[in-house]
RNA sequence: UGUCCUGUGGUGUAAUUGGCAACACGUCUGAUUCUGGAUCAGAAGAGUUUAGGUUCGAGACCUAACAGGACAACCA
């Protein structure tokens, strides 16, 4: 079903640089017509919101264009890989609407790799490199000073080549040597002083286990990749920019299909954690109950709170795609969520800060049924019953004893409406020996229930509630803006970004709702009327449901 | 004191490739409404980092400056 709306989603005016690009290359038939781009994921960790934008850039452009989009992990780093992530992986790109065409591992390619490093040393442009790690560092200079080479790096082929093998059998031990491709050490692009082509890992790889101990890195594999797989239009963020020339050295020096690489900024969201190495330490310091914690910028995460794959990939859309820095606002975000939870969610009325109402001219123990409709922005969806008597819970904001000017809920004297049921008037008021307000007495005025002859009567307010006798509890966790409440500007000096963190970005409160929902299935998304919007969660059991509220109504519904 | 990239309202993204800057979010009015939501109507807000230059004419081209970002992992 999803796939279906992403076929009717709107197609954009103007093109974006990249999309020019690519029309160029086609008016050009630089690529015999073909586009051909990739989604390249690290399985080390959960996707976020900034690959989000990263897929629907890549599979969008396949898209367009009539092109494919394979699915490849770059998985040339087993210290830090793990399966788990590959499957997370697959399942949010599924889940946000894509299909890839080629599901493909940069370990796959471990022997083609390995062929093309022989023959990059029988031509004199690679070599094995015996100094330690700060040696070569301390070699490679620094961006304003060129580097010195090493002194290895003369070696005869015959030399590099039995030294290479001798390092594919697991011969030297981790770090000892590594292979270096020869270029130039005085470059001003640090990317090009003899960068490193394999180290030594006696690590456990995810998918080839110990069938090699050599690995390489990312500069010696991701162009090659591309190539392997045909990509015509290789698309990463802004970093690897720099890497662009390295890039095409391998390509040219190997005289394989050679991709173009395109760079573009890539997503960052105001108030929000994006650094997958931040994430894994909130997961890893049990901060947040797993990747896909509500509050986690995460796709999962993102799913679990209620967002929908269509509003991402809206949001991805309206964005757009540029090459200089931006901080998108997370008002933009929640437009997208609101504008498509608006059509798609159903209504529920709840009460989640309750204060009792008691119907002083509604007989006792008497109750009626009332109408309401699931969704006014889609009739379709009909109308479902909802039980009404005497006492009501509503919410406490919406009674002021002393009410200011501007507010036209519930107060002394004042009438009001319960939605879907009577106008109401407060009478008085019921306090404990303390002071504290327990209940609020109102009359009901006959005659002014939804479609009886005096419901037209003007009344400033509207308010929810739900019936004392027949409300279930219900959990609700108020998630704070996405997703940690973390702004670098207000960060301290000298403290972490976790000690920087909002530590109650989630509260917890219980409530009241009403007792049959539609769809009691974990994700399914409700607006609550005048709160917001919340999705059942997987915690939910058959005595509790718990809600993790997805966004707010715009300036806050009725917690204004 | 290096190389590369970028600089358009508060935030993003555009501008038919040189013809006095558009769209979205946000903000603020008003109408309407049995959700202070939604919807509808409207407003404010940039003269495009700066200074020169080319041109009848520049946000677009050139030069310089300034500002921001990236690059010194056996990470990707």
């Amino acid at each position: 079903m999803e796939q279906e709306n992403i076929l009717n989603e709107p197609i954009k005016k103007s093109l974006n640089f990249i999309e020019e690009i690519i029309e160029k290359d086609l008016s050009e038939d630089t690529y015999q017509g073909k586009v051909h781009t990739r989604f390249p994921p690290e399985p080390n960790g959960y996707l976020h919101i900034g690959h989000a934008k990263s897929i629907c850039l890549n599979f969008g452009l396949a898209k367009k264009y009539n092109g494919k989009c394979n699915l490849r992990f770059d998985d040339t780093n087993p210290a830090k890989e793990d399966v788990e992530y590959v499957d997370s992986i697959k399942e949010d790109v599924k889940w946000l609407g894509f299909n890839w065409d080629n599901e493909y591992y940069a370990s796959d390619y471990f022997p083609q790799l390995y062929s093309w490093a022989v023959q990059l040393i029988k031509e004199g442009k690679a070599y094995v490199d015996d100094s330690s790690q700060e040696d070569i560092s301390k070699g490679r200079g620094v961006p304003t000073q060129p580097g010195t080479e090493s002194i290895y790096r003369n070696r005869s082929v015959e030399e590099n080549l039995d030294l290479f093998e001798g390092m594919k059998n697991g011969e030297f031990a981790d770090g000892s040597r590594v292979l270096r491709a020869k270029i130039d050490m005085t470059s001003p692009n640090m990317h090009m002083r003899d960068p490193i082509m394999y180290r030594i890992l006696k690590t456990e790889h995810h998918r080839t286990g110990n069938q090699w101990c050599i690995y390489p890195m990312y500069d010696y594999a991701h162009g090659q990749s591309d190539s392997i797989e045909g990509i015509t239009h290789s698309v990463c963020t802004l970093e690897f920019e720099v890497h662009r020339p390295l890039y095409n050295w391998f390509c040219d020096a190997l005289a394989i299909h050679h991709p173009k690489q395109v760079e573009f900024a890539r997503l960052n969201l105001s108030y929000t954690v994006m650094s997958k190495r931040k994430l894994l330490q909130l997961v890893q310091d049990k901060l947040v109950m797993g990747w896909d914690d509500p509050r986690m910028p995460t796709i999962s995460g993102m799913r679990r709170r209620g967002y929908t794959p269509e509003s991402m990939r809206n949001f991805a859309e309206t964005i757009g795609i540029a090459k200089r820095d931006n901080t998108i606002e997370l008002s933009l975000l929640e437009f997208c969520v609101r504008e498509n939870l608006n059509k798609k969610a159903n209504r529920t009325m709840a009460v989640l800060n309750p204060i009792k109402l008691i119907l002083d001219n509604y007989p006792e123990n008497s109750f009626e049924e009332l109408e309401a409709v699931n969704n006014p922005e889609d009739l379709e969806t009909g109308k479902r019953k909802i039980s009404f008597g005497r006492e009501l819970w509503i919410e406490r904001d919406d009674f002021m004893e002393e009410p200011s000017k501007k507010f036209f809920r519930l107060s002394p004297g004042n009438e009001v409406r319960l939605k879907y049921a009577y106008i109401i008037r407060c009478n008085s008021v019921e306090k404990d020996s303390e002071g504290n307000i327990v209940a609020i007495h109102c009359d009901y005025i006959e005659n002014t229930k939804t479609g009886e002859s005096e419901s037209g009567r003007k009344v400033k307010g509207t308010i929810h509630w739900a019936s004392v006798a027949h409300a279930r509890k219900a959990e609700a966790r108020l998630l704070d803006k996405l997703f940690l409440s973390y702004d670098p500007e207000d960060a301290e000096e000298g403290k972490t970004f976790l000690d920087n963190m909002n530590p109650e970005s989630m509260t917890v409160i219980e409530g009241y709702i009403e007792p049959k929902l539609i769809n009691e299935s974990p994700l399914a998304t409700y607006q609550f009327e005048r709160i917001g919007y919340f999705c059942i969660d997987k915690d939910s059991t058959a005595d509790k449901l718990v809600f993790n509220r997805t966004v707010t109504l715009k300036d806050g519904g009725a917690k204004r």
